[in-house]
DNA sequence: GCTAATTGTCATTGC
DNA sequence: TTGCAATGACAATTA
């Protein structure tokens, strides 16, 4: 790691800035001071002072480590002195938000190319989410979100490069995923889209970084040492011994509590949502099942009715056969609306007077009123 | 340009 | 009390 990250550093031994800004913000008393730091960074010919380097990085606490680390990333993705100097000397800055560079001491050696400043940083120092999107749509092309691909891709001189960062921090647009050279250029844009235009790769920059998400560039431009998912998805009790045994500065810490509460944020929603379009399925499977039944049901219905009056019809027919058969003790027929059948419990029918057999049933229902 | 769907975020609540 | 998941509401974005 350590070698490969001096290794990338190796095109970024023209920047002095970048060298004294490191020095500036060496810890003090550790043992790699700034004169030690400086003597990390590779010239063109270092090949043999890499390896000491190294020996002397070996016996470094793992703080020094990560302090490093966090340099060390700075160097790997275009070292932005701004940044770093705002990561080591603003510990009480809110979130990440406080990121208007025109605070910096530094912002002014940086622009030197052009008389512009970071300090066009707007909208930065907020915590609305507007501000927030603001600020780093706007460190999207001017820190450690472009830096890498700029070092890795673009290969340009320091002069283009400077020019690029501040070009990018001039030109935050609100119009988001727009690269900028798909813009036009407006009057009050006109100086920084005039100087070097050629020489500017803007689609190389943002290419890579407009796929990054709001917090992945975050992330980036504060040099937090891990990614978006590493925050968002690790155990409670690593995140909380990543937050201590790291040495972040509260702005970190409180972007990176931010990133973790809106990942898992993010997920809880997600799931959410689907179970919410879960339980809708369910319940239009149910009321489809209960359609069907309903269907079957009705159908069902339909046929007992059809049987029963089937039935109905058996037995009037029958009714009528027994009465046209029947003969009183005269040889007479019997008449229908005088008498009825009656059927008893051993099976036996006997023919009953209406009346009587109209009394019967009062009294029966009488008792089953009684009974009741 | 309008609209519906999708997605991210915040605030709140309950565990 | 704190942390976290669940969820409603809202806004921005996308199709």
């Amino acid at each position: 790691m350590f070698a490969s990250t001096l290794a990338d550093g190796s095109s970024e031994d023209q920047r002095p800035e970048n060298l004294l800004q490191l020095n500036t913000s060496a810890i003090p008393g550790d043992p790699l001071s700034a004169t030690n730091l400086t003597n990390l960074f590779p010239t063109t010919d270092n090949n043999s002072t890499n390896s000491t380097n190294q020996d002397l990085l070996s016996g470094l606490d793992e703080n020094v480590f990560d302090e490093i680390n966090l340099m060390s990333l700075a160097l790997e993705e275009g070292f932005d002195p701004l940044e770093v100097s705002q990561l080591f000397e603003e510990p009480d800055s809110d979130s990440g938000l406080s990121l208007n560079s025109s605070h910096s001491p530094t912002s002014a050696s940086i622009s030197d190319t052009s008389s512009i400043t970071f300090g066009e940083e707007e909208g930065a120092a907020g915590y609305s989410s507007d501000s927030e999107s603001t600020s780093y749509d706007g460190l999207e092309g001017a820190v450690g979100g472009s830096g890498p691909e700029i070092n890795k891709f673009c290969q340009m001189d320091d002069s283009s490069y400077y020019s690029e960062m501040s070009l990018h921090n001039v030109h935050h647009n609100h119009t988001y995923n727009q690269l900028p050279n798909q813009m036009e250029p407006s009057p009050e844009h006109h100086y920084s889209w005039s100087v070097k235009s050629s020489k500017i790769r803007s689609p190389c920059v943002n290419a890579m970084d407009k796929n990054l998400s709001r917090d992945e560039r975050r992330a980036k431009s504060l040099r937090i040492p891990f990614s978006v998912d590493e925050i968002v998805s690790m155990p409670v009790e690593m995140f909380n011994s990543m937050l201590t045994k790291h040495y972040l500065t509260e702005t970190q810490v409180s972007v990176i509590r931010d990133i973790r509460r809106r990942g898992k944020n993010k997920v809880a929603a997600q799931n959410c949502r689907k179970r919410k379009l879960d339980v809708i399925l369910n319940l239009e499977d149910d009321v489809n099942q209960l359609k069907v039944q309903k269907e079957k049901l009705l159908k069902e219905q339909a046929q007992c009715s059809k049987s029963v009056s089937h039935m109905k019809q058996k037995l009037n027919d029958l009714y009528r056969d027994v009465f046209n058969r029947l003969r009183d003790e005269q040889g007479r027929p019997v008449n229908p609306n005088q008498y009825a059948l009656h059927c008893n419990s051993d099976g036996s029918i006997m023919v009953v007077p209406r009346r009587l057999f109209k009394s019967e049933q009062k009294k029966d229902t009488q008792k089953d009123k009684k009974q009741k």
